[in-house]
DNA sequence: AAGTAAATTAAAATGATTCTAAACTATTGA
DNA sequence: TCAATAGTTTAGAATCATTTTAATTTACTT
């Protein structure tokens, strides 16, 4: 299937037109074989260095909310005061690195399963998240 | 050890003064036995039905800061609008209700150790916490 | 008790995100 | 094909949690 027929796919199942703004947004998102991790900033400054063109943020925000709601991309949760995202939507773990502010994947496979003895009366469990806070390692400089 | 002089060693630990504002804000956090969680504004609603008298919010996120760096609290990262603390500073892990918008703990016992074979290179596992969002089940009302 | 260092406060600033309303564009169906 | 309409884009304003500022007040030291 040709790249831009499931860009207009993604759109359209997401409940979005395919405008010229929202296939930018998904050529930045989705062309790469490689997932990866963004801030809404992050997201804009790809746009600009790969089309010399601004998308208004309320674009922006309004088409990575549809995709998140669709799960073509997930929320990943690490800070109070910045949304982070991710290409990656199998389900994964994550480290976070404090020192550079940038999140790593933690597959699957690498965390042994998290068994939970305890439930909620009346709740159903929607997902379980690992995020593993690492920090630069200053052992021998000390 | 007196109530107060124990506030007075948390904040004197802390670096900070004891004042009034923050020997309440000390009350509100520290004399009930039972642990609990809470928002920044929670805990102004808290203070100002305690005692009848406003501290101003620059205060209380200050000295919040300050037991949180401290760990005299903990900050819970549930979203990224919004921060939650824990006097519960054990280490444990979290239910998040989507539904209520609402923390409830989930003690260490209760998940089975969390085994990670991967490490990044250069750098120190600082924290590993599961968060585990539930929401209302609605099975029986279908 | 005086001097100074820190704390408190209201109000302003910040910064990410959301909203608004006017201009524009894609889609539909005659 | 083309007009009607429904949805989209945009800049800028609004919002909201949090942080900063700067003037006043309070705690601590000697």
């Amino acid at each position: 299937m040709s790249l831009s027929i499931e860009y207009i796919k993604k759109l359209r199942n997401s409940g979005l037109r395919p405008t010229k703004q929202r296939i930018k947004i998904c050529k930045v998102l989705f062309s790469n074989k490689k997932t990866f991790h963004f801030t809404i900033n992050d997201l804009v400054k790809m746009i600009e260095n790969n089309f010399d063109e601004k998308i208004s943020l309320a674009t922006v925000y309004n088409t990575v909310h549809a995709f998140k709601k669709k799960e073509y991309i997930k929320e990943i949760i690490v800070n109070s005061n910045l949304s982070y995202f991710d290409t990656n939507t199998s389900h994964h773990h994550h480290f976070f690195d404090e020192t550079e502010k940038e999140l790593i994947d933690l597959e699957n496979d690498n965390v042994e399963p998290i068994q939970i003895k305890k439930t909620i009366p009346g709740k159903k469990i929607k997902s379980v998240e690992v995020l593993v806070r690492v920090d630069t390692d200053n052992y021998y400089q000390k």
